[in-house]
Order: C-alpha cells, then sequence, then structure tokens
DNA sequence: GGCCGGTGATACCTCCCGGGTATCGTGGCG
DNA sequence: CGCCACGATACCCGGGAGGTATCACCGGCC
C-alpha cells in the first residue's frame, strides 16, 4: 500500500465525497475513483458503500480510516524528524499546555542547559490534547503532560511529580475565604461555571461555562467572577489581584509525566528526560 | 514520502550495499540508486556517504532508518488490520510468551468467552520480545507482557498481576533442597549457565548459557542439568519430575500487563481487557 | 411523469516515471 | 599495473497516474 493511496482513501473517507475529496488532493474525481477502486481490489476489501447519492463508510474502511491516519502519522514523523536531525544545530522541540507549570518547565530548562552537550531547545505551547499530536506527527520531540488529562497512549513517560489540585475563584466570592474545599462545593456553582477548553478538532463541547482557548482568559474570566476552575496546585504562581485559590481535598491527583514517542531517544533527548527525572 | 520510497531506503541503510539491497528488493541496482538520490534530493538531505568502496549512514540517515521502520510498521499494520476487519467472521489475536503462565492465560480465555457477544480468540506463542513487534504490524491485536522483561513502549497497557520470581533448577542440585535463594546464588553457577534467548533479529548474544528457543527447551535443558533459570513463580504449573523451584528474595517482582496498540479498541478488544482486569 | 442536476463510473488519451540493460568511473588490492 | 567490485550514468520501454469528456443512475421538482 502506498502512501498516496492511503491519503485519497482517508479524503474521501473524511469528506465521504468523492468531487470533493478529490478537490482537496488537488485532483481531479475520475483518478479518485479509479485510485480507491484499485486500492480495494488490491486489498480483497470494500471499503465503502456507494449508493448513487451518498458515500458510506464499511466496517473495514473505519478501520482503514483510523490506522490510516496513524500510518500517515507515522509517515510524516519519519520525514520531519529526518529533516530536522539533517539541520546544521540540532534543537529540541518541548511542548506543553499553555495551562502547565511554567516553574517546572524553567526549572527543567535550566538545569537541562548546564548540562555538557545540551542543545538548544523550543518550547512550544498549545492547547490541551494537542501534545500527542504533535509527538506523534514529528513536530515536536517531548512533551509535558498531566494525567489523568492528557493520554499517555502510544508514548513513553517517565513520571515527574504529583501534586493537590486547588479551586481558582474569584478573591471576592463566599467560598474564597474557606480552608478547603470539596469537589462537590465547585462543581455546581451558581453564576460560576466551569469553563470549556475546544476539544481535538476545536469545537466546543455543549454546555453551561464560557470557552476559554488558553490560560490568560481564563484567569481574566475567573478574576471577573465570571467562571471557576479546578487546577493543579501549582497554579498558585499565576495568582494575582481578584484571584484565590482554595485546596480542593477530593480532586484527583494530578502528576506531570515526560513523555517522548517511543524508540526515538536521540542523545539529546535522553539527556533532557535524565534531567528531568533527576529534578 | 511514498512507502516504495521507504522500503527502498531501508532496505540500503540495513544492508550498506545497494546491489545486495536492490537483490533483496528484487528490483535492479541502478533504479535503487536513482530512487535513493531522488529521494536525498526531495527531502533535502544526505542520507548515505557513498565512498566507492562503501556506504554509510549520515545522521539523519539513521534517523530515517529509525523512523522508517515505524512508519513502515504502521502502514502494514493498517493493511493487516482492514484484511481482518473485512473477514466475515471476526477474530482476536492474542500473543504471549510460550514462557508464560498459562493459568492466568486459561482464565482469561474461559472468562471473556463467558462474556455475551466474545468472538474467537486465536492464541499466537512466540519468543520473547517478539509480542511487540507483531503488535505494532498488525499480525495481533493485544499482547501479554511481563515487565520489567519487555518494553511497553508505544503500547497501551492494564496491569494484571504482579508475581515474584524462583529459580528453576534440577531438582538434584544441592541449591534445591534450600527454601530460598538469592540472585548472586543463581547467577554465576558452576555447571548450571542461565541459558540464553535469540534476540529481536533471531541471533543469539555472546555467552556461557546454551541456546534455547521455547520453553519446553528450556526446561529439558534444565532437567537434564545443564542450564537454570529464573522465572515468575507460575511457571511452577510446569514442575516436573527432575525440575524444583526455589524462591528467589531478591529477584525483581514481574508484572503481567495486558497490552494493546494504542487507539484501536474495537468493542471486541475493549470487552477483553475489561474481562482481563476484572479478573 | 419527464426533465434537470448532482454524483460516481467509464472511456480514452498523454506523458511521466519506475524499471530494465549496457556501460562508465573510480578506488582498492593483488 | 591491471583487474575487479561497486556505485553512477545513459538510454530505452511500458505501465500507470492524471486529465478531459462523457455516461449511467437516481432523487427531486414543477
Amino acid at each position: 500500500m502506498e502512501t498516496r493511496e492511503l491519503r485519497y482513501f482517508v479524503a474521501v473517507a473524511e469528506e465521504l465525497h468523492f468531487g470533493r475529496a478529490a478537490e482537496r488532493l488537488g485532483i481531479a474525481q475520475p483518478p479518485l475513483s479509479r485510485a480507491i477502486k484499485q486500492l480495494e481490489r488490491r486489498l480483497g476489501v470494500t471499503l465503502l458503500e456507494r449508493t448513487n447519492r451518498a458515500v458510506a463508510l464499511t466496517e473495514a474502511g473505519g478501520v482503514l480510516l483510523r490506522e490510516g491516519r496513524a500510518a500517515l502519522n507515522a509517515v510524516a514523523a519519519a520525514e520531519r524528524r529526518t529533516r530536522r536531525a539533517a539541520r546544521a544545530e540540532p534543537r529540541l522541540v518541548l511542548v506543553t499546555k499553555a495551562v502547565a507549570s511554567s516553574e517546572l518547565l524553567s526549572k527543567l530548562l535550566d538545569a537541562y542547559a548546564a548540562e555538557p552537550g545540551a542543545i538548544a531547545v523550543d518550547v512550544l505551547l498549545c492547547g490541551p490534547g494537542e501534545q500527542e499530536r504533535l509527538l506523534r506527527d514529528g513536530r515536536a520531540d517531548v512533551a509535558l503532560l498531566h494525567l489523568p488529562f492528557d493520554s499517555t497512549a502510544g508514548l513513553d513517560t517517565e513520571e515527574l511529580r504529583t501534586e493537590d489540585q486547588v479551586a481558582l475563584l474569584p478573591s471576592g466570592h463566599p467560598l474564597a475565604a474557606r480552608t478547603h474545599l470539596r469537589m462537590a462545593d465547585v462543581t455546581d456553582l451558581p453564576g460560576l461555571p466551569l469553563p470549556r477548553w475546544p476539544d481535538a478538532d476545536g469545537a466546543y463541547p455543549d454546555g453551561p461555562g464560557p470557552q476559554v482557548r488558553d490560560h490568560a482568559q481564563l484567569l481574566q474570566l475567573i478574576a471577573l467572577g465570571r467562571a471557576a476552575a479546578v487546577l493543579p496546585e501549582s497554579c498558585r504562581a499565576y495568582l494575582r489581584d481578584g484571584l484565590a485559590a482554595v485546596p480542593v481535598l477530593d480532586a484527583p491527583k494530578v502528576t506531570t509525566v515526560i513523555a517522548w514517542p517511543p524508540h526515538s531517544r536521540s542523545r539529546a533527548l535522553a539527556a533532557l528526560i535524565r534531567t528531568a527525572t533527576a529534578l
């Protein structure tokens, strides 16, 4: 199976429309029809159910869509990492959520920079759930993830530290004076809904809370008395006027892990991971 | 990058010889030279250092070899899983080491078979270290692995149970009468070396011990007084005349995990995993 | 109910590129 | 010094990927 065939199939499977898929691929519709048919013949498998008005995935087609995307990611990652390896001065790309503990990160970067043979590290900040994709398709080398929120499926990881969570509230709020809270106290505050983050495809789930895209927005909304949030303890570093943090006793512990694609330990990456676990 | 180019490059990178690589690929040498050169031009990266007598990988070439193998595996897995998904009656393929605890496995298979909607499970036995490859290239759906021996890099896992290790000795051996042992007692027994297992590419590492390929061979060798081994406790199930098992107090605990490729949870696989964790 | 429009399939052409054979260039080695 | 091993180059051929034109099918609509 050639990657060209996979790209074509994934396009059709996503659009469920040969014409639009062909346009997206920058080719005409007939060659696309032919390519898909040839792919089906070579596999000996029907991937798409075509009625004259609609295209639908078969069971096997669904499998190939899922697996094909992963395979295309792997190919793209191979290409990107090869290109990057050839650059004159190698760099590491570390990706983490914008919300993450900047204190741990800066300690890590400082400690790594002090290592002999350390190379430059680019820090990439992204929204939640995006890190895994960036690692997978080769745009990033290593990530800081937060369990249990992020999935480590298909990655190698080392635990760095575990912390409790606190509720971030407007400082004037009655609960802000309490010494501790429970999840039940925070989940259903009148007028203070928990915010909604965009999911993998950039859409927001339904619900009451305000839509937020980054950490600054979130803090602003909380300070304005329009939202509350439960965040790892280290977010206390971001406390400022108008914000209060109160421990939430029964919130799940948050574990920060360093994660990297399996089998991709270059010397530089190995050194960074060693530094991180030694912190 | 097309999979054809990747296959060609991997062949050359492994052989470090255009002629042999071409032969392996079933094509002539000139088109192979051309294809590699074209790949290098398109990537803008020198992958191979050719002197007139020898071919060597560059840094970037090494990266592409590693990543390219992974990508080719992913493509092959997509193809195999699609073919399998199209078969009339779906089956699950479970792979485990031949050495593994047959008792846990048979409990798992029985429990799963009793589930509503259970499908047939093929059990594949293989040598150590082979499981990951089988999962990765789509020949298997799920594996039983043993930490810390097997790598779970790039797989999703759930822990099933943890057990101590015992030394398997010929029953006539002086140590066989002891109530317990330490690793130091076992690693350097005169005349009873630990066996050598083949590694990923089928070759045996250098060393004194006899070469073994499967569990039956190993037991036979131990019973014959030609080897000793340290194995998980559950291997007591295989004890027979001529064999004795003695606990090894400071041997690392062995954790059996069920592992599967990330993001590939079909309904049947999810049910099997649920059954396993509920055992 | 016949016509239209949207959609995928077919027919047919072109041209690129992947593959083959023959040969060259070069450096190591006897 | 000449042979040989090996990768590069030159050149040719055929298949197949891609394009255009058109067909076949069917749902909807007046």
